[in-house]
RNA sequence: GCUACUGUGGCUCAAUGGUAAAGCACUUCACUCGUAAUGAAGGGAUUGUGAGUUCGAUUCUCACCAGUAGCUCCA
């Protein structure tokens, strides 16, 4: 028989080539530790993953002795065949070879399932499959880390050992691949904001970011982006105290729902709780005064900073701190305006991903264990969310259960340099609020009725979306949003003045301009602002003085050239305004 | 929070049961220079915190704190 190229393009069969190689995995621990007990054993986005259940912690190294037994099952070429068991009969067999999370598997399928199980070699595992045809057609394998997971993903079961792994048909396509990790972590915004000044966490305030000059231009002009948008987009902005007393937190129903993320603290003997969200103050705020059905759709903006205790363990950079700015906003409306209402906002959205190049998924939250309100308000709420996205014929995947405490929600996914997802955007149908604070307006038949209210953010967190955005563009952000357009670089201290009144022509146009006016090489110069990233770097020297012009280096394009300074100046309030990424 | 691992000057990192090496950065001096590091000198660390073992701990043990990966959770 010829031997078949594996198409890794084909997802099936991508999947199978990976599972089976998850079953060599368990066949190799089998062989080295013949007491662990399987779990399950899938194939991933990246490669595959092994649960088990040993009392030995296996370690790095281990993971090269485990590689070096599966190249050994690899190379006896064994043939993966399928049989099936009954129920009962596959219950014994796994309980004789005491397996019991198989065991416990087995338990929880249909009572008419059809069990089958793969064998290669001596080795059995419980297995829908398909597989590959043999272990020999395995060729480039890669244990990539032992970790820790919880049995059936629930954190009040034990928790097991996770081996990931990955492989490819070739070696030249696993080298490619661990490349690319390796070059994706070198756009970790964590390295990257440190080195470029951007942001620190220090141990006085764990998942408590500080925000440094440069992280605070990219700050504040995303923030001015945002106000001008929202401006356009009909919204009002306003600001809602940080700390407010316990009792609010009763009616918001946060005490019942959210109380082990909230922080406390006392004010004259009284309790008070410093605010995980905006959305309370938002209430408050729109109870002051009456409204008549005309005033709606009111759209009222919020930059607010909340505070919530997310576990230890799940603390990440910028992605995941305890306190974060939300660029939240609450909009007020009539039935009839809902479906607009929220296709105005994935609409808004989306033009504001777009302006950055990000792409994004949309991932639709239904109703939570842990939730208020009735069925039907539930439905209802769920069904104008996927109306509005069918209507204007947006992707959405469904993830039951995840919705917040108080409505459903949209949730619009960025990717970081890893591939891993952060959830950003956000909207939320709230059905709850505005009966818990008794909002109301008056409608045109002159009686008060309840509003309907969405809660929704864009950016998600500005610290996140920073976080994103700093991987994205490897810290060559739009010139925009730089920290720092412009560097001027001499050549010789002589040529001091000149740099200074470019400069000030510079500043004069707006420009965020740095000037380099040391007794140092330009080779060093030029490293050194290269390595802080600046988008121009100009070169100055007696040519360029005699001709009022720059020699410019642009970090995303490489060197440009000559330029007339007013013509660069120009180039770059262009781009500025352009917002070009 | 859970499992595993890690914690050495501002940063990157070496080494050791006998109080710690190097580079970058910083300061000073010399060099006045054309597209990714000029040379020299100098200052800077009780090795995350606390306890224990030991004649002696930064190294070994324990607890705590923080970080990393994954799980769980979430913007």
């Amino acid at each position: 028989m010829a031997k078949e190229k594996i198409n890794f393009e084909d997802e099936q069969i991508k999947s199978n080539y990976r599972h089976t190689t998850s079953h060599i995995l368990a066949q190799a621990i089998k062989n080295i530790w013949p007491d662990a007990k399987l779990a399950i054993g899938p194939s991933i986005k990246d490669g595959f993953y092994y649960d088990i259940d040993l009392e030995y912690k296996i370690t790095d190294q281990d993971l090269m002795k485990i590689m070096k037994e599966m190249k050994k099952l690899i190379k006896a070429n064994q043939k993966l065949e399928k049989f099936e068991l009954p129920r009962e009969e596959a219950l014994k067999f796994m309980d004789e070879k005491d397996e019991p999370y198989k065991v416990e598997l087995i338990q929880d399928l249909p009572e008419d399932a059809v069990i089958s199980f793969y064998q290669q070699g001596d080795f059995v595992d419980l297995c829908a499959g398909p597989h590959m045809e043999s272990t020999g057609q395995i060729k480039a394998v890669k244990l990539t880390s032992v970790a820790g997971a919880y049995w059936r993903g629930n954190e009040k079961n034990k928790m097991l050992q996770r081996i990931y792994g990955t492989c490819f048909p070739t070696q030249e396509e696993l080298d490619a691949y661990l490349n690319k990790i390796a070059e994706a972590k070198k756009r970790d915004h964590r390295k990257i904001g440190k080195e470029m000044d951007i942001f620190m966490l220090n141990d006085v305030g764990p998942g408590f970011p500080f925000f440094m000059p440069n992280g605070m231009v990219i700050r504040n002009e995303l923030e001015n982006f945002w106000r001008q948008e929202h401006k356009k987009h009909g919204y009002e902005e306003i600001k809602t105290p940080l700390i407010l007393n316990e009792q609010l937190w009763r009616t918001s129903g946060h005490w019942d729902h959210y109380k082990d993320n909230m922080y406390f603290t006392k004010i004259d003997d009284e309790d008070f709780a410093i605010k995980p969200m905006n959305c309370p103050g938002a209430m408050i705020a729109y109870k002051r005064k009456m409204y008549s059905y005309r005033d709606f759709p009111m759209r009222i903006g919020e930059l607010g900073q909340v505070h919530r205790h997310e576990l230890s363990g799940a603390l990440h950079g910028l992605m995941r701190v305890r306190t974060f700015t939300q660029d939240d906003a609450h909009i007020f409306m009539l039935p009839e305006q809902v479906t607009d209402e929220i296709i105005g906002v994935i609409k808004f959205i989306d033009e504001l991903y777009k302006l950055f190049g990000f792409k994004y998924f949309i991932e639709l939250s239904t109703r939570p264990e842990d939730s208020m309100g009735t069925d039907e308000e539930w439905n209802m709420a769920e069904n104008s969310l996927s109306e509005a996205m069918k209507e204007i014929g947006v992707d959405y995947t469904l993830n039951e259960g995840d919705g917040a405490f108080y409505g459903p929600k949209l949730d619009f996914h960025l990717e970081d340099s890893l591939g891993r997802t952060w959830q950003c955007g956000t909207i939320q149908l709230d059905l709850q609020m505005p009966q818990r604070f008794d909002l109301t307006y008056i409608g045109s038949d002159g009686e008060k009725h309840r509003p309907i209210m969405i809660h929704r953010v864009i950016f998600g967190s500005i610290e996140r979306f920073i976080g994103i955005l700093i991987e994205h563009t490897a810290g060559k952000f739009p010139l925009w949003i730089a920290p720092v357009q412009v560097k001027l670089l001499t050549v010789t201290e002589a040529l001091s003045d000149y740099a200074y009144e470019v400069k000030k022509k510079c500043e004069d146009a707006g420009l965020r301009v740095e000037v380099d006016v040391r007794n140092e090489k330009i080779g060093y110069k030029l490293r050194e602002a290269r390595n802080q990233r600046i988008s121009y770097i100009c070169v100055i020297g007696e040519r360029e003085e005699e001709d009022n012009t720059l020699s410019v280096r642009s970090n995303k394009v490489g060197d440009i050239g000559t330029l007339q300074v007013d013509e660069f100046i120009s180039k770059l309030v262009e781009e500025i305004k352009t917002k070009a990424i």
